[in-house]
DNA sequence: CGATTCACG
DNA sequence: ACGTACGTGAATCGG
């Protein structure tokens, strides 16, 4: 057994040192983390370097020491302690205990004190001691066995102060540092030291008389001089400041140096406190057997038939598929368990098994789900109606935090602790080497997963409580993917034929465009790649550069369009642009995805995605499809509707944002301006220009426009300067003007603001919620970003919160009146129905009564329709 | 696989 | 002084 080796650190320095040396970092779940990560960097690379035997980490206690006692104001003026800081403490705390490091407190006690006591200790015990700390003051304690360290800028680089080392640097001895502060004072603890002195006087005066003590035994004999009279002066406060500044090394610790033994880092425990602070660099970088941990025994079986009596009135199920593309891909299994019986039923015995298909049917019988949607559109394939989903764990999940990443059970359960359950890619492989493995480790996975949701239900079910989104979740979220699930699965019908024909017009058109652009540039290049085209545009032809990008030149419109008057080949490129954009994604990326079965297209609605709250839409995406230039908007006419005699009948909101706006801020004018029906843009301009509805003019209304779109997007001077083509100044004098004449939105984007610092969050009508971990960033960019997303999520969250509501409004009522109508698409502020001829005067009639009172605001919500045989004549 | 561009609200 | 409008998805290029 070799020589031990103790390794003590002071906590709170450390943590204050790592808090102020590293930006404002946070996970993805909003909890700062810049200290605990400083922190856990400096601490891998002391235990690597030093690999001690004994370990401690000490922390201040409470806010009064001994210290105090013979001086009321030590560590007085003091600022607090940041509460980005704060809440950083107990995850320092679990970090430690997951090292398997001893951690220390006292009563009335500094770490200073405990750390020099026990350093004192073990010196006698003839062991190896160093201390780390952010403080300098610790130095006092360094011998010929005690090593200071102390860190540097970015936590990792050390400083190590021997008596030698402090010899060279200050020309004194270790105790020599207490005298040292005893004259200088520290003001960061408050201790007022000899006015006048600082370091140099300090160390010229130990140099000569050795201690405090002994400079006033032989005061009298210094030569007459300011300086001397302010050490007169003040020589009861440096002899009470050196003391203030003496490590206790004598303190009353019941711990003792047996008690502090390092085993190493629990490396299962390190790496569940590093994934809940989202450190994925540290656990990359680690080389702990991530995949080999041990997961939990689970009791489960692999079925080729179930009976009535293992399907339980309530169970926890889950439908593995390949891959995300629910609606063509191929399914492998069933998991079920109700907590004490689990099991996996193949696809193929399923659909054999009329049990398991009346099961799930049954209402009464209710499932514990992840991503129920996904389920009852496979289910659907086969002709089996799911009902009674009472929990989705992805929905749950969402609800709770949108910002978590990643939509697999593996993925949400570890984020709530629970890691029982492994990643597909550990079963399945990725890429070329994906492959199903045999049964036994299928089943097994699978059933897994069904067993996590089992777990995870009444954790998740507290959180919303908890956090009152209970209601948003269950009576919003839950019954909306049943809802979107049935519009996935009805798809919508696609007319190939016109897409060809369109596709065959513009192959001639981009063909002609792409002759003329290589005629004017003298050469023939990717006119698609960005990097060619600069080349070409800013080399060749030596056009201005307007604007560039981290790779090079930028070719984006909105620079060529200002270059347009500069040369003929510009607007080529806008066109060619313009039409590759058509050709490539919506006629034969469209095309890809119509199923050749019923000729439709089945997109797929991400409802826990966005960090607003809003839908996405993919494969194909049919949020996007073009409407604001003719030749695009054409496109609509290949949507059409499945049966024979009915009608596209599209409904939208008119400025949802807006109006959701005036309903939060409760601004007067706002209000008043929906209250009496006018054109809000309109409106805007005459408040903002102080002109008479007549005498707005249409450049006036726009630039309103623009300015009423950069109060729902959180407003900047630059982004209102960029969108109007205007200079920075005169955005910013609109912004003035457009605030002053609405005091009421002001009022609420400057309350957001400080809403979102105070809590760390902001949230919906409904009560989503949006966590910003940014807005206390130091960082300019990222806090202007949080305080603009700020100012945004409310607003366009709470227009999701309302067409929701809608939705769901609108399927009970088109059941309620028996209609054949089918709601098909969700495009934020619109929904696309399908109906036979004879129910569009019925639509015209409670589509917008049912939209129009989704949710009642202060402000009426008003809503447009138009039907036609193709969305194209929806207009 | 990131960057760029462009389609929508 | 800092350098941006908010929220998405798909196609394409090129390392």
């Amino acid at each position: 057994m070799g020589k031990d080796k103790l390794l003590l650190l002071d906590g709170n320095s450390l943590a204050y040192r790592a808090f102020f040396a590293l930006p404002l970092l946070a996970n993805d779940s909003g909890i700062h983390t810049n200290a605990v990560y400083g922190f856990t960097t400096m601490l891998q690379k002391i235990v690597e370097e030093e690999k001690p035997t004994k370990m401690l980490v000490a922390f201040d206690a409470g806010k009064t020491t001994f210290r105090h006692e013979s001086y009321g104001e030590y560590k007085g003026g003091r600022q607090k302690t940041p509460p980005e800081l704060s809440e950083q403490f107990p995850y320092i705390r679990k970090l430690i205990d997951a090292y398997q490091i001893k951690r220390y407190e006292k009563e009335l006690y500094e770490a200073d004190d405990i750390i020099g006591t026990l350093a004192k200790q073990a010196a006698n015990e003839q062991m190896d001691v160093i201390i780390v700390s952010g403080d300098k003051d610790l130095t006092q304690l360094a011998t010929d066995q005690v090593t200071v360290y102390i860190t540097r800028k970015g936590m990792t680089d050390i400083e190590k102060y021997t008596p030698a080392h402090i010899e060279e640097k200050y020309g004194l001895s270790p105790l020599q540092i207490i005298d040292m502060k005893g004259l200088m004072g520290d003001a960061s603890d408050n201790i007022p030291g000899v006015p006048g002195v600082g370091e140099k006087t300090a160390i010229k005066l130990l140099k000569e008389y050795g201690s405090v003590e002994a400079l006033y035994e032989q005061i009298e004999e210094m030569k007459k001089s300011k300086m001397k009279e302010k050490l007169v002066d003040n020589e009861e406060q440096a002899k009470l400041s050196k003391q203030l500044a003496t490590i206790f090394t004598e303190a009353p610790i019941d711990i003792t140096l047996e008690d502090l033994n390092y085993p190493g880092p629990n490396e299962e425990e390190l790496l569940n406190v590093w994934q809940e602070l989202s450190f994925k660099s540290l656990i990359e970088k680690s080389d702990f057997q991530v995949e080999e941990k041990e997961t939990a025994e689970l009791d489960f079986n692999i079925v080729q038939e179930v009976t009535e009596d293992m399907l339980k009135d309530v169970m926890a199920v889950h439908v593995e598929i390949e891959n995300e593309h629910y609606h063509s891909c191929r399914v492998l299994g069933f998991g079920f368990t109700n907590g004490e019986e689990t099991f996996y039923l193949s696809f193929e015995a399923m659909q054999q098994n009329e049990a398991v298909k009346n099961w799930l049917e049954d209402e009464t019988k209710k499932k514990y789900m992840s991503d129920s949607k996904a389920a009852q559109a496979i289910l659907n394939r086969v002709g089996v109606t799911l009902r009674g989903v009472e929990f989705d764990m992805l929905l749950a999940a969402y609800i709770v935090n949108p910002a978590i990443s990643g939509d697999d059970i593996a993925t949400i359960s570890k984020e709530f602790g629970y890691s029982d359950v492994q990643a597909n890619e550990t079963i399945y492989g990725k890429g070329a080497k994906w492959t199903v493995p045999e049964e036994t480790v299928l089943g097994e996975h699978v059933s897994r997963k069904a067993y996590a949701i089992w777990s995870l239900q009444p954790i998740l079910e507290e959180k919303l409580r908890e956090n009152e989104q209970f209601e948003l979740y269950y009576d919003l979220e839950l019954p909306l993917a049943s809802i979107l699930g049935s519009m996935e699965s009805k798809g919508i019908k696609v007319d190939i034929p016109t897409l060809e024909n369109m596709g065959a017009d513009l192959e001639k058109k981009i063909a002609a465009l792409e002759t003329e652009i290589y005629d004017l540039a003298g050469e023939e290049f990717n006119i698609n790649s960005p990097k060619q085209l600069g080349v070409i545009l800013f080399e060749k032809l030596a056009l201005p550069v307007v604007k560039k990008t981290k790779t090079g030149y930028s070719t984006a419109a909105d620079v060529l369009e200002k270059l347009q008057s500069e040369h003929k080949i510009v607007q080529f490129i806008l066109d060619y642009r313009q039409l590759a954009k058509l050709q490539s994604t919506y006629i034969e990326g469209l095309i890809k995805e119509v199923h050749c079965e019923d000729s439709k297209v089945h997109t797929r609605f991400q409802q826990a995605l966005t960090s607003t709250g809003r839908l996405s839409s993919t494969d194909p995406n049919l949020q996007n499809i073009p409407i604001r230039l003719e030749e695009g908007r054409k496109i609509r006419q290949a949507f059409v509707p499945s049966e024979e005699g009915w009608i596209l009948f599209a409904a939208d909101y008119s400025q949802i944002e807006l109006r959701v706006l005036a309903h939060m801020s409760n601004d007067e004018n706002l209000v008043d301006a929906f209250n009496k029906g006018m054109d809000i843009h309109t409106r805007t301009a005459m408040d903002v220009f102080h002109v008479s509805e007549e005498d707005v003019t249409s450049n006036m209304r726009r630039a309103a426009k623009a300015v009423n779109f950069g109060i729902v997007y959180g407003i900047s001077d630059y982004g209102l300067s960029q969108s109007l083509n205007i200079t920075r100044k005169e955005a910013a004098d609109f912004i003035e003007k457009y605030l002053q004449s609405f005091p009421g939105v002001k009022e609420y984007m400057d309350t957001i603001v400080q809403e979102a610092k105070l809590k760390g969050y902001v949230t919906t009508i409904l009560n989503r919620r949006r966590y910003l971990p940014d807005i206390t960033s130091r960082n300019f960019n990222l806090r202007s970003f949080a305080e603009r997303t700020a100012m945004n999520t409310p607003i366009q969250g709470s227009a999701a919160d309302i067409i929701k509501k809608a939705m769901i409004d609108m399927d009970a009522r088109l059941k309620e009146e028996g209609l054949k109508s089918k709601l098909l698409l969700q495009v934020h502020d619109e929904l696309i129905f399908e109906a036979p001829q004879e129910e569009i005067e019925i639509l015209e009639r409670i589509v917008p009564e049912v939209m129009e009172h989704a949710i009642e605001l202060a402000v009426p919500l008003k809503v447009d329709f138009n039907y036609g045989q193709t969305w194209y004549d929806a207009k």
